[in-house]
RNA sequence: GAGGGUGUAGCUCAGCUGGUAGAGCAACGGCCUUUUAAGCCGUGGGUCCUGGGUUCGAGCCCCAGCACCCUCACCA
């Protein structure tokens, strides 16, 4: 009788037995001496030194009256060596009652095996949690120096939904999180250092804006009233500039009620930072030298990996505007053509336009299929159609154009930025505009927000503006192939 | 949203042309005091994703559904 439910009785059953033994199967807490990891790195083979560590047991080889196991800490694994005439009978008849899984504390000195393993040799044991859910056993050997991974734990729905059990059995996984956390915390030092507020607003929001997006909708009883979940920051920490803060950011998640893939998650963390009195150039360079810090600080290298291939994240960035690589990626000037011939330029390059009307629209369509794909090492495209920004400001000198880019690394896009429209007649113009898209059936198109431009009109210094998506950041950095595998509880239908 | 794929023991996977459901690891019992993917001997373990249908008989064929994965479309 072992189904699953037979597995669990099995070890029910055993929590009574430990209780024979006169011992608790969960615990309080236990004081750890040291992590395995550091055991194992500093460990000579000299001296007689007395540890204390904790964790999960991984791996357990049973030979009578002596064995040995793997315990997993936070830091890594080390052996484990326990012998009955060391840690005594009851201790021994306790261990025989343990599983895979189980959590426990142990006391004892270091050394090395015969094999020149360094191990516990354990003088007591203490259960601290008894594990009651079979876990899935991976096994792993060293074969000419590379590792070599038995029955690993590889079903991805079941990998995304129980994470916790990916996160025991897949040191990887542990890996890119752990890396994740680092490098939005180096971001929060970086952007500190220089002198930003970090700062929180509303994810509730009567109106959404800030970006091109279906939002979530809800509703507050209190004042049954409609509320979105936000789509973007930008447009309050916009009013911050104005507040005279000067230099903000915010690290959050946004919501956007639209398809999930490789790259996209319903939810997902961005940054945003607004600075006053620069523009988009200061805003390239920022990005160029923060994105490299991390390289450097974080994964310890300007040159990484990915599906296969190497990413250069060393600066210079290329930089090339955005009417020029459309230009090039057809082989036709595109600049000063109007929308019809821009259509039969995307004809003529093979690219489906469907039912898509505008310039700009076009435009994105040929930008999309002919020039994204191809963008591998860190790109700016700089100078985007105003059509396709509505909150940047229009360029100095180049009629059409907005002071805009965006940063392409691996074929995705991997932030967004302007020099941000601080003229408030211009901005209800655009608003305006999008108003026209929107009852045109634009579902994605921009809501009109009237107290925004109630701040914009009490004077908004020239700001420069830039959101960086850290989930794809973090894809990026960690060699991940898919969102999924950087979010922690990535967003999935419920079981059953 | 479209197309393709997958779903069998706790985990990783076999399962032929439709004929009583298999392996390794894990578990359980026995032996074993320096092992390491996996010591030796033995035992048990199944909603074959769900619901219909065809058939004497379905893990396998047909229909519908569910979940996940991949590609494409839309989007950051």
């Amino acid at each position: 009788m072992e189904s699953l439910n037979d597995l669990r009785k099995q070890r029910i059953d055993k929590l009574g037995r430990i209780r024979d033994l006169n011992l608790e199967p969960f615990a309080y807490a236990y004081e750890q001496t040291h992590f395995a990891a550091d055991i194992v790195a500093a460990f000579t083979g000299e001296e007689q030194e007395s540890v204390s560590v904790a964790g999960r047991l991984m791996t357990v080889r049973r030979m009578g009256k002596a064995s040995f196991a793997h315990l997993m800490d936070r830091s890594g694994r080390i052996q484990l060596y326990i012998k009955q005439d060391h840690i005594g009978e009851r201790s021994y008849d306790l261990f025989k009652l343990l599983d895979i899984g189980d959590i426990v504390g142990v006391t004892g000195t270091v050394f090395k095996t015969r094999t020149g393993e360094t191990t516990v040799l354990a003088e007591s044991l203490t259960l601290l949690a008894k594990n009651l859910r079979p876990l899935p056993i991976v096994k792993e050997k060293i074969e000419d120096d590379e590792k070599v991974i038995f029955d690993q734990f590889a079903d991805k729905e079941m990998r995304y939904r129980q994470r916790y059990v990916d996160l025991i059995v897949n040191p990887d996984v542990r890996d890119v999180f752990i890396k994740r956390s680092r490098i939005v915390s180096e971001i929060r030092r970086y952007l500190e250092g220089r002198g930003y507020l970090e700062v929180e607003t509303p994810a509730l929001q009567p109106i959404y804006g800030g970006a091109l997006a279906r939002p979530f909708v809800t509703h507050h009883n209190a004042l049954d009233m409609q509320l979105f979940l936000r789509i973007a920051d930008e447009l309050y920490l916009k009013r911050l500039i104005v507040g005279g803060l000067d230099g903000v950011f915010e690290i959050a998640k946004d919501f956007r009620n639209e398809g999930m893939d490789r790259d996209h998650n319903p939810e997902f963390t961005m940054l945003e930072l607004y600075v006053a009195y620069q523009d988009y150039t200061f805003m390239m360079d920022l990005v160029e030298d923060m994105v490299g810090r991390l390289c450097t600080d974080v994964l310890g290298s300007h040159t990484l990996p990915f599906h296969g291939r190497t990413i250069d994240f060393r600066s210079p960035w290329k930089r090339i505007g955005y009417m020029d690589a459309v230009s090039e990626a057809v082989g036709e000037e595109v600049h000063d053509r109007d929308e019809a011939e821009i259509r039969n330029v995307a004809k003529k390059a093979g690219i489906d336009v469907g039912d898509l009307s505008g310039r700009g629209a076009l435009l994105d369509a040929i930008f999309s299929a002919r020039v994204e794909p191809d963008l591998w090492n860190p790109t700016f495209i700089t100078d985007f159609p105003i059509e396709l920004s509505p909150l940047a400001k229009k360029h100095r000198s180049r009629p059409g154009l907005t002071e805009r880019f965006e940063a392409f690394v691996a074929g995705m896009e991997l932030c967004n930025s302007f020099s941000e429209l601080n003229d408030p007649v211009d901005q209800r113009e655009r608003f305006e505009a999008q108003t026209r898209l929107k009852e045109a059936g634009d579902e994605e198109a921009m809501v009109l927000d009237d107290d925004y431009l109630r701040a914009m009109e009490y004077g908004m210094p020239p700001t420069a503006g830039l959101g960086i998506g850290i989930d794809r950041l973090v894809m990026l950095l960690t060699d991940s192939p898919s969102i999924r595998d950087v979010i922690l509880f990535p967003t999935m239908r419920p079981e059953q």
